[in-house]
DNA sequence: GTCTAATCTTAACACTGTCCAGATAATCTA
DNA sequence: TAGATTATCTGGACAGTGTTAAGATTAGAC
């Protein structure tokens, strides 16, 4: 009886209709609860509701599926730091502590997904526009340290603003990947827990990086 | 007739003999040439000439031989760092540079054995006394900053002191990653190829992080 | 309504890490 | 020196992996 009646028991049509997102999901999924390496192909299918097989038509390999993953990792990592970014108005040091937070926030938010977007040989940077987007995310920093060293988008960088730019992305990078690293969190559970990381730990670090003072 | 003569070709004994450290050194060398990813147990049982299942009897599993090469990185790491730190006299701004440069040259000059180091999930930080030679090399970091707001060893840090810790690590530690993960070589091949990101990128990058004045 | 192209399945291949029983040899004991 | 014990290594097996090839199913175009 269970046969014919598929309304009862939808079991899914041969064609999924969805698969692609369902895939990512999945694998966002997946990377949360095992890590980036705990990620397989098979496991995304799997709770998907299809074959090893499947995801092939939709992504060129494994690595396809998590380039996409990055993909998109990647466009909310840019929205946030743009939205921060204009939070801090027309200040350079503003806009700049803004961002700061917002890339160590996102971090930590975002784990799996932060750590797979910088863990290059997982994907492939060459996925259909997954440079560009990246790129995009960088720029919105960039952007900022221009404005406090008073460069036009057109100027070439100067030495002066691009070593307070990398200065600016390591301190933050570095500080996200400590704190998930888990190298931070002996200190955070004697001074007031895991929030500590974020309220009071980063912005005893970042005060340490003002914006040079402009030369007018 | 090349049955019985052994003398000619050894083709090795039953026993290996030396196989725990050929182990280490065929680990060191494979994730050298193919990432940390790209480790398997096999291929290093295979490079020491032994079948898949002689590594158990030295390493619990692949995690355990992955942490003792990360456990002879985290030795060569520190004592990188002590040098520097010993380089640079009484002066801590002096010490805090050298170490900063050490760091990161260590990086570079060891990018695979430095990328697992920092890749938790690839081994076990409760292998043997790992965790305190890992600690001991953050150690010496903590000392220089402890000097530069003179306190003792005895003393605990003071939010500020912490606060430039971080700061110092983060810094280093983000420089390291982005230069490694390639974020930084579209620059670098613009502006003097590589050996411009450690010599001049990094100091242009570390010289807005002084050491604070110290209030007498 | 037929045909084409997209989507999915089944089955197979060569890998992987790990376990087990047995072979070999180095070392300890007496 | 001889025998027994222990450490070390092999061969074979098992479940799991990514990927491919050949065929089934169905959506959409004409």
């Amino acid at each position: 009886m269970t046969k014919k009646t598929k309304k009862t028991v939808p079991k899914r049509a041969y064609h999924h209709g969805d698969l692609k997102d369902q895939l990512v999901a999945a694998a966002e999924a997946i990377i949360l609860e095992r890590g980036v390496d705990g990620f397989t192909l098979r496991e995304a299918a799997r709770r998907a509701g299809v074959s090893p097989a499947a995801p092939a038509h939709h992504f060129k390999d494994a690595s396809g599926l998590l380039s996409e993953v990055a993909l998109r990792g990647y466009a909310d990592f840019g929205d946030a730091l743009a939205e921060a970014d204009a939070r801090g108005g027309r200040d350079p040091q503003k806009r700049l502590d803004a961002q700061g937070v917002a890339y160590v926030t996102f971090a930590l938010n975002n784990p799996a997904r932060f750590m797979l977007m910088f863990t290059h040989p997982k994907y492939d940077m060459g996925y259909k526009n997954l440079q560009e987007v990246a790129n995009r995310s960088f720029q919105v920093l960039e952007n900022a340290v221009r404005a406090a060293y008073r460069l036009d988008a057109a100027d070439e960088m100067t030495p002066e603003a691009f070593g307070f730019l990398m200065a600016t992305w390591s301190i933050v990078h570095g500080f996200a990947h400590l704190a998930l690293g888990g190298e931070l969190s002996h200190a955070a559970a004697m001074r007031g827990g895991p929030a500590a990381i974020l309220n009071t730990f980063l912005p005893l670090a970042l005060k340490h990086l003002p914006v040079p003072r402009s030369r007018e």
